[in-house]
DNA sequence: TAGATTGTTAATCGATTAACAATC
DNA sequence: TAGATTGTTAATCGATTAACAATC
């Protein structure tokens, strides 16, 4: 059902058109136009009439697109209706982080486990989940039929912790380490490099 | 000195190669070509290549690229030699996890205080960062001539934080919420859209 | 020498933007 | 009707990749 042809980047406009919509119904709106999207994420209005067309949406010349459609096609290609169950490997702050926000629920990522090898931390839970060995993850995400997970580890375990979820036949990795991962080809990984984003502000500051 | 005209892209790949060019300084090596790095990171070489030239890296035909000098070019390019002071926004979760976060420091960024509204937390000290109210936000910036931002907060408090950055001087803003943020034209804003990556994991799983 | 590698110019590819007819 | 807007095809732009001479 979900599109596959559809490019990285308008994939990633397509939560900003999301919240948008949900904001102008709250608003009141019945039926919005691409410059009414446009004008409040600064694109210019072409650009958001494409990625919709490839999301499958349509709309009216003239009338717009009506706005309990498109929150239904942007949900449906988004993936919000049935959430994604993930497992989260690092429980260090920022795997606590991610575990404790709140947004992803309603953004089709549901995170059921958490693991970690510190004994200090296994057994325990934070924000409602539960922490296991790493060690059991292979057999738990088989039989919870997991495809996600997400990597918040120090970065010299990032390829061994990547390799067990590629056992565990996880299909999609959330890298939050510096490090390149070596997956099958099967696999997609998403580098989450701050270090990346650091390059960027610190050049144009400068 | 920081060379503006290098593509978005191009310099987001900058610290993959400057940890790959540490990694084989420690393996001993004294000079490396673009396929060694390439063959790392699963990039053509001709890629490598484009982007050290910009970076303004050397070679010799040949022989390759001096470790040392490499690694010197690029922490020029990178920031890396004189950190970047910033300030953090929101010390929820992830606010916390950014601030504990080691690397940042050996990567160009000094997060040298922290703000938010609760009583709770302000003049409390997070991993040696004191939280300071966020009235004093413009005036210390100022003080310190700080020029980024890092925005942690609720989405729905992230508008108004931006304006307090950019009244306060900051050029550089680094956002964390999935909220459109809207700035002059001389602040550079990147926004870290978690759901934004999402979308593309969920799409390529399924 | 032969072969690997850089530097540089040209070709390709894909995303963005423009143009414009169709529509309400 | 006039004007705003969609849908769709074409043009542009910028990043990636290819080609190849120069070099050690």
């Amino acid at each position: 059902m979900s599109n596959q042809n559809m490019s990285v980047p308008a994939l990633r406009r397509l939560p900003l058109y999301y919240r948008c919509v949900i904001a102008l119904k709250e608003e009141g709106k019945k039926f919005i136009s691409c410059t009414d999207i446009g004008s409040r994420l600064e694109l210019v209005p072409i650009q958001v009439r494409k990625d919709l067309q490839a999301a499958g949406a349509t709309g009216r010349p003239k009338v717009g697109y009506e706005v309990d459609e498109l929150e239904t096609v942007l949900k449906e290609m988004l993936g919000y209706g049935k959430p994604t169950d993930a497992f989260i490997v690092g429980m260090g702050n920022l795997g606590q982080a991610l575990t404790a926000h709140k947004e992803f629920e309603r953004c089709g990522l549901e995170i059921v486990a958490a693991f970690d090898t510190s004994p200090l931390k296994i057994g325990r839970d934070y924000f409602g989940k539960r922490v296991f060995p790493l060690n059991k993850l292979v057999n738990l995400a088989q039989r919870m039929n997991i495809k996600m997970g997400i990597i918040t580890t120090p970065a010299k375990s990032a390829q061994d912790i990547a390799d067990i979820m590629v056992e565990a036949g996880i299909k999609g990795i959330w890298n939050f380490t510096p490090v390149h991962l070596n997956v099958p080809d099967d696999v997609y990984v998403h580098n989450e490099n701050f270090m990346s984003s650091l390059s960027v502000l610190i050049n144009r500051i400068s």
